[in-house]
DNA sequence: GGAATAGTTCGGTGATCATCGAACGTTGGC
DNA sequence: GCCAACGTTCGATGATCACCGAACTATTCC
């Protein structure tokens, strides 16, 4: 009967927020979309509310992997788990890579056309 | 006695350049001091001269991800290799990202003591 | 209390990555 | 022609990565 309720899950403090892990994170096509899913609604969302063809623990990871680089923040709530991007965080030590990042997956097309169980690095199919 | 004198090595062409493998390419600490490097000196560099600690393979290996992602452009001059940014294709392709990231680069520290022969990947010792 | 729900953690797999040293290919100078 | 200089390619190594399924944890609902 322990409460997480509520709970911010570890994530980088500001200004120990790294370029590179950054880049990485949002490397991947996965991560990318689900940094801009998150962009998009403009508020918090849960795990669940992707519709990315990919199994749970796989999912869960993406999410550590961006959390981990700072890039959002995650929250319990029930047994849910809402993530929000640390705009403010990322703004204030890389000013406008976010949104620069988020334009260019905006208006390139991403093909990601991840086969699941056949890896979905990068490049993929095309 | 085959000439390679000017030959351009293949690249990708500027709509076919993918916003994931160049936040790869740059997310690597090496592969983005080239990059700052190219972007300093606006003009052309040659391998030889960074002052990397890393073996000439591997800088090849880096030159090499870097060339393919499309962020530079790789010249053949006698027996040196001259290397330049892909500006003004990845400004149209992905406007602002080379600057944000440059910019981003050159305003945090990039602690990326690597050292040689124990991998110097991200994050790295701190 | 018990079942259903939402995610995490764990163990494992195959792919990719950064790195090295050695061998090789081009080029320029002697 | 020969050799030094510059860089690529090759083969190998150990680390990391994306992915899965199964077991586990916490929470809500009945």
């Amino acid at each position: 009967m322990i409460h997480n309720q509520g709970v911010e899950l570890t994530s980088p403090a500001r200004e120990d927020l790294q370029l590179g892990d950054v880049l990485h994170a949002l490397s991947d096509p996965i991560r990318l979309q689900i940094a801009l899913a998150l962009a998009e609604s403009d508020s918090e969302v849960a795990c669940g509310e992707f519709p990315v063809a990919v199994g749970k623990s796989t999912m869960s990871h993406h999410f550590k992997v961006l959390r981990d680089a700072g890039v959002l923040r995650s929250r319990y709530e029930g047994t849910r788990r809402f993530h929000a991007l640390r705009r403010d965080d990322l703004d204030a030590r890389f000013p406008d890579l976010l949104d620069t990042v988020l334009h260019a997956a905006r208006s390139t097309a991403v093909r990601s056309s991840v086969k699941p169980g056949t890896m979905g690095r990068r490049g993929g199919t095309q």
